[in-house]
Order: structure tokens, then C-alpha cells, then sequence
RNA sequence: GGGCGAUUAGCUCAGCUGGUUAGAGCGCCUGCCUUACAAGCAGGAUGUCCGCGGUUCGAGUCCGUGAUCGCCCACCA
């Protein structure tokens, strides 16, 4: 079987090809180990797959999870770690009920009329139909997901614990049912939570209106607001008891205008002397605060609108309008009575929906609310005892903030599409029933007519119970016990509050007993977000619009998924740049073509050789005794340990930059570099080189195999010529530094090669030697220096295109062009002149920068705060510093006196 | 209004606990189709590290302050 590559790298070719292998071998799947046992002790990963949007194409920032999931879901294989592939939970499921329900108007239908069932079935049937696209782009990153069975999670066992969870909360007195001012949308017709609303500056105006006095309807007054049209619910007038301007005045009535209700003044702390005129109206049923305020006194709740936010009978001859008509008409009117006595521009935010837009109104309604204080001490505890680390740190203040600041949550949902409230009402004495299963007939009359709670529960309310529900519970699982709580969540920061607390909320309070601890999970990388396609206008002023798949179809995977690991350092958001993409690509070609040299040398030794030869059957000791050889091993080992460092550290960025540097920078420009004599020369050789390179290159594509898995899978099966040891290289094992390759000595030695030639190479550019022309080579340098050249002479003449070396005695500073170094001074045997006047200027430059530095080194060693207080290290360096300094400065102007 | 973060080469960004000469990719300049790779090779240029003040022997890095930009949270009419 032959080695060969195609000459052309092309990404779309082997990503169908390895996709579909990885789906077909089920390299995705997962074993349940037994508990107790090694296999149980390793790490286990949350990995949140974020919810797709309605139109089934992948946001940028959803791509660059999904991207990063597959990273550690295949790092932590090679590792040897087990990974967990957890569903998520249904986001989805109200986006497209709002698409359905709109669907259903252009019909003339409504979910009403549809029923419940028939609903929920074309509900069903719409995401199904969008889920495909998601599902083919998962399955082109290599992972299998049983789409209707584990991504929909609408199922028995999923309701079963969703109940549990209510009624164990209810009967823990931690649920309650009241009348608050919730957010309502009355687009959608529902309750929503704090969270699902979004504020935005509004330039809006702030009104004064004339209130007369019930008593003396010449005397007036004045309230400030935003929203006229709230005045129809006006229960009272609150000035601030300390508010002397208006003491006289605190228990009289008003006459509420437009209507023919009276309201008393009262006297609340709530009211701002320091605001317009120090008086505010207050409505109980359209103002969080206002409700407060009207629960101290006592005041009357008069609703005036009804679900879609239009004036209701309460609103007398308002009734039937639209809420912002009604506010142009209450104006007019106030105007026409000249009690609107000032209009002003006032800027403030307003709250809207989060899903469509739409304006929330402060609704009184009745809904289920969870006693959050309990749950969020809890929280908040695990996150200061650190049973939960965030990474980035600085995200555990925004958590403590927020949890600090929580209110009660709203966990009923006015929809159709989610886990209904197990909450039954009796028809006739109102009893509400919250149980497991339908009871028979209602605990206080034992009347049987009951009607189960028409709500459905807020969809973070299952998904925060993920964690545990998804092993079993509320069984007593095996799962429960090997998999709980996880090591780490991998997640954007976007869902922090909406998903992250709330798990870690409901997986204290429900796993409290849980031997392996409480929490959900152990560790929470927050990774950086990649701008939004959605939010097109800050991102188009920034030039970042992009579509994710038109990138990967344009660079491969591979190139995009080291781009986003490359620029994933931790805290800020990325802006996708497409140009270092272009360059990953180009790394991902080097790639190829080092392995198709590999493969070249390869075949020609089989075809010459009179045994074959192996890239895979372990090195050849004998190799070892070779400089490069003991240099690219202690490399490679040094490499692995800071790959794996930076693994641990969640530094990505770092991980792939010390791979690309290693591969590119070292291995390629270097060590193939330096090893084509042995491979062009007899098989024998060439059999021996090929062992170490091999093994090299092996090892190498398994570093990198998590950041560009298909080009890596790729070629480390053909360097197995169809017998990999493992079905994959995610399975091989990743590598680790071993200490026995670390040659100081090696990498110190090739380090001044490497050196010398890049000086000669240098010396040749400048005085322009044709390219072809090799020329001789003076060095002058000490004896192991010396040696070291002579060992390496072949090496040396090659790279650095040099005819005959000669050592001399006498130093080189003199000669024009010639460099000098630390370990040695090395000029070119030339004839043609050199260009005096750029040769002055290069080395006045180099002068007048290294007399900088000395003025520097001298300074300091001539402070004896800096002697005494400086670590050694950094003294001594200095200091040998300072000695090498003043030798390249006495040489460089003997260079320059030479040329006059 | 509260909180968080950013500002480093023309562009996109690294620079970990303060320590010798501030880096990468792309772009740019010069020369090369050297038999793995022109998506390449070799060489090169480019920085008031946002401003100001402070701490320190020493500041891109720590503190204060100002400017600009961004994000999150928020019931002040």
C-alpha cells in the first residue's frame, strides 16, 4: 500500500471522509464505568450546546461553543478521559411556537381555537423540520446526537423530574402562587422574567399634569411621568413625608382627571423631594414600585389593561385602545382641560421583550414564583468556599453581583409549549392541589372536577435541573453516582444568569446529600464569544460580519477551529479575523506537505532499499548519537509539556501557538531541513532518519490533533499504512513531557548553529552574493565553539550556502561586514566591496542600541538598592550581560574606525 | 445609575505572578520557482505599549486619575 497524499491539500475532501467515520466507529459514544473505579475517577464535562435559532443556522458565537466543545471533547479523549455528551435542554420550543402562532393568524387561526394537542403537534412538527440543519452541521463536526430523543428533551423522564422538583420546591414552601407585577408581553401574551427582558435607552418625554384638589378644584397638583395613560389606575398621590412643601396637604383627596374617582395623598419615602415636583402618582397595577407602594397603604389594584395591553373597561371611555393611543388621547384631552402644564425631554430605558421586540408592560397578574433568597445564599456560598471556580476569575464578581441583587423568580409561562404546572384547580371552592399525578378529586370539598394549571414552566427551569436530571433523577442512578457532579462546564458567557446560576441554584439545593458533593459542577470555563451575525450593526461598523459556514467551506474546519483556539485567550471577545484564518490554512498546508516529503523519502527507500522501512516502528537508537536528533526530541518533549500546561490552564491561545511555532518554526524550517542529506542518501541511512522523523512526526500530530482533528486523523492513518494502533488518533494518547529526552546541551549547541547560519545568511543579503554563488567562511571563536562547527560543518555549509570554513586566530571586528557575536565573530570571503555607507549605518544603529543598553545594565548594577534587592538571577544576568556588551561595543567600533 | 473589561506595529491580537534587547499572523520592502510546500524559502523595515501623576532599584505589566470604546446588570416617576 502506498504512502502517498494527494499533492493538493483539500480540507472538504477529508472532513466528509473522517466525519463519517468518527459517526460510524461511534467514537462519540459513552460507557457508564463502575463506580469506585479508575475509569469513574477521571474528569467529567458539561458541555451546554446552545440553543440554534429559528431560521436553523448557527450564530457565530453558537459555532464558536460548538467549535470548543469539540476541542476538549476531543482533548480529554486523548487524554484518556472519559467525555460526556449531555443534551440540552428545548429552547427552541417557544421560538417556534411564536412561529407557529403566527403562522396560525395568517390562517385565521389561533392556538385557542387549534387545541392543545393539535398545537403541540405542529409545533413539533416545525422544529423537526428546522432541527435538520443544525443536526447535519454537529455531524460534520463529528458529533453523533440522536436528534429527536436526546436533543428534544420534551420527554417522560425529563416531565417526570420537572414535577418532582415542583412539588418537592412547593412542599419546601420555597414555591408560591400570588398577584405581582410581572413583566408581560403582550405580544406573546405571557409573563416573562427579569432576564428575558432587554432595556434600551428610549428618548422619551416626562409629563406634568395638574391634579385639582377634591375640596378646592382651583388649587392643583402637579405629578411628573412617562406613561400618561397609567393615570386611568391612579390609586393615590405620594409625596415624601419629609417633604415640607407639601405636610399640609398628606391626607386630603385629589380629583384623579379624566375620570371621576377621588385619591388621597399620602406621605411615602419612595417619593423624591429632589424629582420634578416632588409629588408622584401612583398605580398599583402598572408599576413595580407603585405595587409596593400600594401594598403599604393599602390602596385599590384598578387594572385598566387587558392581556394585549389595551385600555379595558376600567378605563372608562379609554376602553378598547391600544395603550400608546390611549396616551395620545389622555394627552390631548389633559391639554384640552389645561391640566397638561409642561412636557419635557427625558431620557430613560424602556424594557422589551427579549424574543420579539415588543414593549413590556408591568402587569399585575397571578403567577408561580419561586423564594429565591434560600437558593442563592446557597449559591452563592459554593462559589466563595470555591466548590465552584470560574475561568475566567473576574466572572465570579459578575455572578456574586447579580445573585446578591436577585429577586424572586416567575416560573409560570402563559404558553403552550413547555412542562405544564402539576397544579390542579378545584371548580368549585378554588382550591389549588399541587401533586405528583392528577388527584382524584380536590383535598377540601372533594368536588372532582379539576382542571390542571393552564401554564407551562419557564424553560430555564428545566434546564437549570440538567445537571442531575439528565443521570437519573430522581432515581438512585448509577449515572447519579459516577457522574456528579461534573469537573467542568464549558460555556459563553451570555447564559451565565440564565442557565449557569440557575443549575448551580437548583444542584445544591437538590443534590445536598450527593456523597461526591452538592455542586454541578466543579469548574466554569468561560470562554470568549465570537460577535453575533444578529447584532449586525455594531459589527458591521466593526468589519466583523461573517458567515460561519461560508469560512470553514472557504478554509476547512481545521483552519477555523485553530483560528478561534488561537484567539480564545480568556476575558474579552474575539473579533473574527478572517486574514489569520487564511494563515492557519496556510499552516495546515505546510502540514500536508511535510507529510507528503515524509512519504516521499519513504517510498524510495522501500523501492530501493532491500528492507523496507518504517515511520512507525520506533526510533533507531543508533539516530541518537546525531546532534539534531537529541535537539528535536528534547524539543518535542519540552513542546508537550507546555502544550499540556496550557491545556490545563484552559489557555488555548497558548496551546496552539506553541504547536504552530514548534512545527512550522522548528521542525519544518529546521530539523527537515537539516536531515534531507541523511534521507537523500543511502537507504540504510535513510531507513535510520526516517525512524526518528517518524516518530517526531507522529508524536507531533497528536499535539495537534485537538486543535485541527481532520488533517491530523488524516495523516497519521497513512503513516500507519492502514493499521493504526487505535481507531483514531483522538484515541492514542496524548503526548507528555518525558524528562530523559530534555538535552539542555542539544538545544544550546543547535541554538548557535542556528545562529551562525542566520548571521551568514544575513551577511549574504546584505552584500548582495548571488543566490547560487557559495562563498568561504572565516570564523573566529573559542575552542568548543570551534569544535561544535567542525562536528557540524556539512550542516553548515548547506543552510548557509558556505564553500570551506576556516578558523582563525585573529578577531574579525575589523573587517568590513563582518558580525560578531557572544560565541563568535564570522565574516564572508568575498571580493565584491561592500556597500560602506549602509554597513556604517547598520552598525551605528547596532551601536547606539547596545550603548543604550549598557547605560542601562551599568546603571543598575551601579545601584546597590537594585544589588541588594533584586533576585540573583536577574542580577547575575545583567551583569554577564553587561560583560558581553562591552566586548560587541569595543568590536563594532574597531568595525567602524576600519571603515573610515 | 451600578458593575466589568479594553486601549501594544498599517490590520487582528499575544505579552502568565513587575526583571536583561516588547512578540505572532496578515500586510509591506528586497531577493529566490533551492527536486515537500510560491498557500513556499531566505533576508528586512515598522512601536510616545492611550494621556498625566504615583509606587518601585526597576513599570507595557501595580496604584490613582483623565480620555476614548465596548459589554453586563438596573423597579427611580
Amino acid at each position: 500500500m502506498s504512502h502517498e497524499l494527494p499533492k493538493t491539500y483539500d480540507p472538504s475532501a477529508i472532513e466528509v471522509r473522517w466525519a463519517e467515520y468518527w459517526v460510524a466507529e461511534k467514537l462519540f459514544s459513552v460507557k457508564t464505568p463502575e463506580p469506585g473505579s479508575a475509569e469513574a475517577k477521571k474528569p467529567i464535562f458539561t458541555l451546554l450546546l446552545p440553543p440554534p435559532n429559528v431560521t436553523g443556522r448557527l450564530h457565530m458565537g453558537h459555532m464558536l461553543n460548538q467549535t470548543e466543545m469539540d476541542i476538549i471533547i476531543r482533548w480529554k479523549r486523548m487524554s484518556g478521559f472519559l467525555t460526556l455528551w449531555l443534551p440540552g435542554t428545548d429552547h427552541a420550543g417557544i421560538a417556534t411556537q411564536m412561529m407557529v402562532e403566527r403562522q396560525l393568524a395568517t390562517e385565521g387561526k389561533s392556538r385557542q381555537k387549534l387545541g392543545r394537542e393539535a398545537f403541540l403537534e405542529r409545533v413539533w412538527e416545525w422544529k423537526k423540520l428546522y432541527g435538520g440543519a443544525i443536526q447535519a452541521q454537529m455531524k460534520r463536526l463529528g458529533a453523533s446526537v440522536d436528534w429527536d430523543r436526546e436533543y428534544f428533551t420534551m420527554d417522560e423522564n425529563l416531565s417526570r423530574a420537572v414535577t418532582e422538583v415542583f412539588v418537592r420546591l412547593h412542599e419546601q414552601g420555597l414555591i408560591y402562587r400570588g398577584k405581582y407585577i410581572v413583566n408581560w408581553c403582550p405580544r406573546c401574551m405571557t409573563a416573562i422574567s427579569d432576564l428575558e427582558v432587554v432595556h434600551e435607552d428610549y428618548a422619551g418625554k416626562l409629563y406634568q399634569i395638574k391634579y385639582p384638589l377634591a375640596d378646592d378644584p382651583t388649587k392643583f397638583l402637579t405629578i411628573a411621568t412617562t406613561r400618561p395613560e397609567t393615570m386611568l389606575g391612579d390609586s393615590a398621590v405620594a409625596v415624601n413625608p419629609k417633604d415640607e412643601r407639601y405636610t399640609k396637604l398628606v391626607g386630603k383627596k385629589l380629583r384623579l382627571p379624566l375620570t371621576d374617582r377621588e385619591i388621597p395623598i399620602i406621605a411615602d419615602d419612595y417619593a423624591d423631594p429632589q424629582f420634578g415636583s416632588g409629588a408622584v402618582k401612583v398605580t398599583p397595577t402598572h408599576d413595580p414600585n407603585d405595587f409596593q407602594i400600594g401594598l403599604r397603604h393599602n390602596l385599590a389594584q384598578i387594572n385598566i389593561m387587558d392581556d394585549q395591553a389595551r385600555i379595558n373597561e376600567n378605563g372608562g371611555s379609554y376602553a378598547g385602545l391600544d395603550r400608546y393611543e390611549a396616551r395620545e388621547k389622555i394627552l390631548r384631552d389633559l391639554e384640552e382641560q389645561g391640566l397638561l402644564v409642561g412636557i419635557k425631554d427625558h431620557a430613560y430605558a424602556i424594557g422589551k421583550c427579549d424574543r420579539c421586540k415588543t414593549i413590556v408592560e408591568p402587569r399585575l397578574s397571578t403567577q408561580w414564583f419561586i423564594k429565591i433568597q434560600p437558593l442563592a445564599d446557597r449559591a452563592i456560598e459554593a462559589v466563595e468556599k470555591a466548590e465552584i471556580k470560574f475561568t475566567p476569575e473576574n466572572y465570579a464578581k459578575t455572578y456574586f453581583e447579580w445573585m446578591r441583587n436577585i429577586h424572586d423568580w416567575c416560573i409560570s409561562r402563559q404558553l403552550w409549549w413547555g412542562h405544564r404546572i402539576p397544579a390542579w384547580h378545584c371548580s368549585k371552592c378554588s382550591e389549588i392541589t399541587v401533586a405528583r399525578t392528577a388527584p382524584e378529586k380536590c383535598a377540601k370539598c372533594g368536588n372532582s372536577k379539576l382542571e390542571q394549571d393552564h401554564d407551562v414552566l419557564d424553560t430555564w427551569f428545566s434546564s437549570g435541573l440538567l445537571p442531575f436530571t439528565a443521570f437519573g433523577w430522581p432515581e438512585k442512578t448509577r449515572d447519579l453516582d459516577v457522574f456528579y457532579p461534573t469537573t467542568l462546564l464549558l460555556t459563553g458567557f451570555d447564559i451565565l444568569f440564565f442557565w449557569v446560576a440557575r443549575m448551580i441554584m437548583l444542584g445544591c439545593h437538590f443534590m445536598a446529600d450527593h456523597p461526591q458533593g452538592s455542586v454541578p459542577f466543579q469548574n466554569v470555563y468561560i470562554h470568549a464569544l465570537v460577535r453575533d451575525a444578529e447584532r449586525q450593526k455594531m459589527s458591521k461598523t466593526k468589519g466583523n460580519v461573517i458567515d460561519p459556514i461560508g469560512v470553514t467551506e472557504k478554509y476547512g474546519t481545521d483552519a477555523v477551529r485553530f483560528t478561534l483556539a488561537s484567539m480564545a485567550s480568556p476575558g474579552t471577545d474575539i473579533a473574527f479575523s478572517e486574514s489569520r484564518t487564511d494563515g492557519y490554512r496556510a499552516f495546515a498546508n505546510k502540514i500536508w506537505n511535510a507529510a507528503r516529503f515524509m512519504f516521499m523519502n519513504l517510498d524510495r527507500v522501500n523501492t530501493a532499499g532491500s528492507s523496507p522501512a518504517s515511520l512507525t516502528a520506533g526510533a533507531d537508537e543508533a539516530q541518537l548519537s546525531k546532534l539534531e536528533n537529541r535537539w528535536i526530541y528534547s524539543r518535542f518533549n519540552r513542546v508537550a509539556g507546555e502544550v499540556n500546561q496550557s491545556l490545563t490552564d484552559y489557555r488555548f491561545d497558548e496551546a496552539a501557538n506553541t504547536i504552530y511555532k514548534f512545527f512550522w518554526g522548528e521542525f519544518c524550517d529546521w530539523y527537515l531541513e537539516i536531515i534531507k542529506p541523511s534521507l537523500l542518501g543511502s537507504p540504510e541511512e535513510a531507513r535510520g532518519a526516517l525512524t526518528i522523523l517518524g516518530e517526531v512526526f507522529e508524536g507531533s500530530l497528536r499535539l495537534l490533533s485537538p486543535l485541527m482533528p481532520f488533517i491530523t486523523e488524516e495523516v497519521w492513518h497513512a503513516m500507519y499504512d492502514g493499521k493504526p494502533p487505535a481507531k483514531s488518533i483522538a484515541l492514542a494518547g496524548y503526548p507528555q513531557r518525558e524528562e530523559r529526552w530534555i538535552n539542555d546541551q542539544a538545544e544550546e549547541q543547535v541554538a548557535v548553529l542556528q545562529d551562525l547560519i542566520e548571521k551568514v545568511r544575513n551577511m549574504r543579503a546584505e552584500m548582495k552574493v548571488e543566490p547560487k554563488v557559495k562563498t568561504p567562511l572565516q570564523v573566529h571563536a573559542a575552542a568548543d565553539i570551534q569544535k561544535l562547527v567542525n562536528e557540524n560543518r556539512d550542516m553548515v555549509e548547506r543552510l548557509a550556502s558556505v564553500d570551506g570554513i576556516e578558523f582563525v586566530n585573529a578577531s574579525l571586528a575589523q573587517k568590513p561586514g563582518a558580525r560578531t557575536t557572544p560565541k563568535f565573530e564570522v565574516a564572508l570571503v568575498y571580493e565584491q566591496k561592500v556597500d560602506i555607507a549602509a554597513e556604517r549605518e547598520r552598525m551605528t544603529k547596532e551601536l547606539s542600541k547596545l550603548e543604550t543598553e549598557l547605560a542601562n545594565a551599568d546603571r543598575q548594577l551601579g545601584n546597590e538598592q537594585f544589588l541588594a534587592k533584586a533576585p540573583p538571577a536577574v542580577v547575575e544576568g545583567i551583569r554577564r550581560r553587561q560583560g558581553e556588551l562591552h566586548g560587541l561595543i569595543e568590536k563594532l567600533k574597531t568595525g567602524l574606525a576600519q571603515l573610515g
